[in-house]
DNA sequence: ATTTATACTGTATATATATTCAGTATAATT
DNA sequence: AATTATACTGAATATATATACAGTATAAAT
């Protein structure tokens, strides 16, 4: 995918947000008028380029004829699926990305950031089991009996949340493994998010 | 919502298979053409009637000015959730729909045709907990470790599949509950289909 | 040094398109 | 019995729209 120039982009970003105000693509006066042209020419010449580009195509002859390529179109519904790695942090960064998977407005009943993939078998009475994907809210704030992403130095994990006075316990739900406990003087703890749903592909 | 005429549930259908084909909704000449109308007014007033009763809106003078409402838009794309109860089976029947919710295409590896809501922990060790929800595919062809939706007469279950010979086994995946045998002599038994995937909502 | 891409204004025009008007006919509603 | 909704054909037309052509100017690539 080639790369788009300043100019290239305003007018892809013009095209979408028209679609979705409107429901059907601009035309070129219609980018004119958003954009500040004067002449039809300008929004022309920046579709053809990002028709050559691969961005949209473009149906000769017909009026509207604009479509968005899955490429440009995908990239505002998408949400990441990150794997949890033993030693490593949950952020958003392209390194830790896995894959993308189309993103659904009301799946879940609260707003999520992104999907955790689940390794291990340390929640696994919470029904929490490996390859799993665990819906995540990033927040600070959350409440005895979350599940959340925990961060001690480069170690994360998930974990049932519970703080009493100073001290907050990280707990699992299976018997095999231990608790953890935090108290202030823990250095490197982090709350990562919370779990607001789960997705299991089979 | 008012309730559409054969012929407009086809031109509704029309227009979004051409949005969904094109990317920009068509012109009167266009649904003609798709649905063998010789005259533009055809297609005209039933893109009134269908504004009328509120499944498009119409941009005058603009050019395929059609916009599916969200009401319209959302009902191709979304999927049942049926209730588990113990006694009744789950069929897409209106009466026991208890939602849709929205529909994802690759969400899951395989197609599924409904949402069961699970009542019950007879599978917790499979990860499956009470008001879960489990993607179910319509299908008698299962296999060995399959989890499926089984009817019994009147009773319907989510349990492991195990077949040997002439006996089918029903095992559960929790130790306070009994495995169930079937065998040629039994009647009444249906498999109603797998699951191939899980969400839940917390 | 020449071509190509970017980034526009400005004018012109063939045609794609919405939309109105005039009919015909059947079924449903008031 | 009269009105309204449905379901079209067929013709006409104002205008919305894509698109080509003629310029100007700068930056990047070959």
């Amino acid at each position: 995918m080639k790369e788009l120039t300043i100019q290239q982009k305003k007018v892809l970003q013009c095209i979408k947000f028209y679609i979705k105000k409107t429901g059907f693509p601009p035309t070129r006066a219609d980018i004119c008028r958003e954009l500040g042209f004067k002449s039809p020419n300008a929004a022309e010449s920046h579709l053809r380029a990002l028709e050559k580009k691969g961005y949209i195509t473009i149906e000769n002859g017909a009026s509207r004829g604009i479509n968005l390529t899955e490429n440009s179109a995908e990239k505002s519904q998408t949400i990441p699926v990150i794997g949890l790695v033993a030693a490593g942090s949950p952020t958003l960064a392209d390194e830790n990305i896995e894959k993308h998977i189309p993103y659904q407005e009301s799946l879940f009943l609260s707003e999520f950031d992104y999907f955790l993939r689940v390794k291990g078998l340390s929640m696994k009475d919470a029904g929490i089991m490996e390859d799993d994907l665990v819906a995540i809210k990033k927040t600070s704030e959350v409440r005895n009996g979350d599940i959340v992403v925990a961060r001690i130095d480069d170690e994360v994990t998930l974990k049932y949340f519970q703080s009493s006075g100073d001290q907050i316990k990280l707990i699992p739900a299976n018997d095999d493994f231990e608790e953890i406990y935090i108290n202030k003087e823990t250095e490197g703890f982090f709350i990562e998010g919370k779990s607001v749903g789960l997705v299991r592909e089979n």
